[in-house]
DNA sequence: TTATTTGCAAAAACTTTGCTGATAA
DNA sequence: TTATCAGCAAAGTTTTTGCAAATAA
């Protein structure tokens, strides 16, 4: 990687290769424990710590999502999710399902706009009862 | 009011007026604040509680919007908000002001699809420098 | 009268931070 | 060699909960 001025150190690298190990936007929790696995001296600080740093170097991305605890992501590119209302689960939506506004308004409300976060909620395919 | 089994205590009815007052979409202590004023005995925990059960009652909204604390706003009506990446601030969202798609899939990823938050981010007036 | 609600205090849940020894480059 | 990083432990922040007394209906 070598972004910024990040060491690539054995810990960052195991949480890095786990996070993008799997698709289903682990807690800061959920990933200390599959981290663990393989490094079972290392700290929730140190997976805090480098989550925070690699979502900042723009490696990874760090999901506001409704919810209590904040979860991440392997793939920078934006994109949006869905969420269950129902457990919690967050998928991501294929790129092509909507048309959000091409052409955001350049201010709102006295606001310069940036950007959007779009998520959307539902009930997975364990919760969906119908 | 009277919604479900709400009953309509005097701090109810305190936290409600003072939310109904601002248009700042203020967290549970922001909240706690102005209402102590007119209710010093007032606990931080009725505070959030009632905020909690106004919001599962229909008659607030409990906006889940990046950043570490929950806001909530006296307008129960759906629509959207923007917040300020420098200071976080939330506003609302002039409901003309975008055009999301009324026809949502009704499954995105296997997930039924219940609804979406929209949030937009940027500068608030205060913030932004040009 | 009684199911809700309150205040208080304590706990829980999640995240951040200070410090010291270790290490990638 | 040295700026960055790890582990540990402690503290910080936000939210939730247990309980006995108070109260709206």
């Amino acid at each position: 990687l070598q972004v910024n001025k990040l060491r690539m150190t054995h810990q960052r690298q195991v949480i890095l290769e786990e996070l993008r190990a799997v698709t289903s936007h682990p807690t800061a929790d959920n990933l200390f424990g599959k981290v663990r696995q393989r490094l079972p001296k290392i700290s929730l600080a140190t997976v805090y710590r480098n989550l925070e740093l690699l979502a900042e170097s723009g490696v990874i991305l760090k999901l506001e999502t409704s919810g209590r605890q904040k979860r991440f992501d392997g793939n920078p590119r934006r994109h949006d999710h869905i969420r269950c209302l129902q457990c919690g689960r967050v998928a991501d939506v294929p790129m092509d399902v909507i048309g959000m506004p091409d052409e955001t308004p350049p201010d709102i409300a006295g606001f310069k706009v940036l950007g959007y976060r779009l998520e959307f909620e539902g009930l997975c395919p364990d919760c969906r009862d119908d």
